[in-house]
DNA sequence: ATGTCATGGATACTAACACTATCGATAGTG
DNA sequence: CACTATCGATAGTGTTAGTATCCATGACAT
């Protein structure tokens, strides 16, 4: 197919399509001749994708590409995919102060869960960042047991995670979920905790008398 | 304190400070004469609030302008503080196509766990087009049990969310905790997610024979 | 009292990002 | 043979999150 249809099956642009390929997120088609080239359905999966980690993931191209790169590269054993994939989708955030406790926390957490990761594990600063942030706040709500429940929850969605690369067919399939799985798990559970959240709250803090319940209120009019 | 003091206080350059009292993320000082203004504590805190929300919680200045107006105005219930803060950091999704059956996936899911909701609780939207992203591409390791176990996390978190709320002091505080938690347990959760994703990959993928191991690895030469 | 410096307010500028548009030379198509 | 599409390059656009500059006024130290 030519660019012209990709553009079509994929809904993108062709100036997109153009800007993918500079940016190296779309391989160049098969040239036939110096100004055609041929595109498969290897290039309308790989624009799928690239949308995908752009629009759901809410990756950057720079990103993207970093991605992309990892997916087409198939000399990485699988078992270290993820954390490229993980470091690709992870921005690198500024070193911790010295009087922060979080990374002291995570590194605890981690010893009690036998959690064993590469000391480089985009998560380890990620998250020790987060539990400084919320004592920079003030908001002392980040106690062991909280802890411990997120870590729970951590562990249940890792589990779900790798049993859905464990389920693809080839290599290739399986590097592909990583990368997938990723960026997409991240977007899937904010949604459910979002959900959930708002169900425990109602539990937890019901509505005063007359104000409509969730089941009563079946139009979108606010926003 | 002055505007240079609020600067000093909280690494934050002063054009920047301006910055922030034009889109309305910090309220103006008390006036003490055409030019000069009072600052204090809750200024500090709101503009480490800010900045939290902006570097650690990835929003943007326009959502971050929303969450402290949610913060700022107490006429709110706060049994609806998760939603006001969850819209605000949520952005809108396109409507989902028609043969697309993520939504009713998740409606599903909120049937059999008693998750009543809104229906523009934005989680719906986000969860049902993570689904829908994940068939577009032909990954389909969504099964029912790998949701049903997302599921079980989110339930996990949001519960261990709901207690840091109520452990809260009074019903400001607990707004603060509500706005806060919203935006950052989604990163704190995705931290712990990238640890327990790699902790479980060398469970079930161990390394060939003479890699390094996670433990014997304790530089961070490589990115 | 006066020189220096900070402040508030307005406006303009910048860098990064993700496209989007245009152009010229070619090449395939009806 | 006209017409459209393509490639590759270059340049332009709109948005976002600040930065920088300017000015008139006011505070503060000497």
């Amino acid at each position: 197919m030519r660019m012209s249809e990709l553009s079509a099956t994929t809904g993108t642009p062709v100036p997109t399509l153009k800007f993918y390929l500079r940016e190296g997120l779309l391989p160049a088609g098969e040239r036939t001749s110096p100004n055609q080239s041929q595109y498969d359905e290897t290039h309308v999966a790989r624009v799928r994708l690239v949308r995908a980690l752009l629009d759901v993931g809410g990756l950057t191209v720079a990103q993207a590409s970093a991605v992309v790169s990892a997916l087409d590269d198939d000399s990485v054993p699988l078992s270290t995919t993820f954390g490229i994939a993980q470091r690709a989708v992870t921005q690198p955030a500024p070193p911790a102060t010295s009087e922060a406790n979080g990374a002291a926390r995570i590194a605890e957490l981690c010893a009690s869960r036998d959690w064993a990761v590469y000391p480089n594990n985009p998560g380890l600063t990620m998250a020790a960042r987060v539990i400084d942030t919320y004592s920079a706040l003030g908001v002392d709500v980040i106690t062991e047991a909280a802890l411990e429940r997120y870590a729970q929850a951590a562990d249940l969605v890792a589990a779900a995670d790798l049993e859905a690369v464990a389920s693809a067919h080839d290599e290739a399939q399986m590097t592909n979920v990583v990368v997938v799985g990723t960026v997409l798990g991240d977007a899937l559970f904010a949604g459910l905790r979002r959900i959930a959240q708002e169900a425990e709250s109602f539990r937890r803090f019901p509505l005063p008398e007359g104000t409509p319940a969730p089941g009563d209120l079946t139009d979108h009019k606010d926003c």
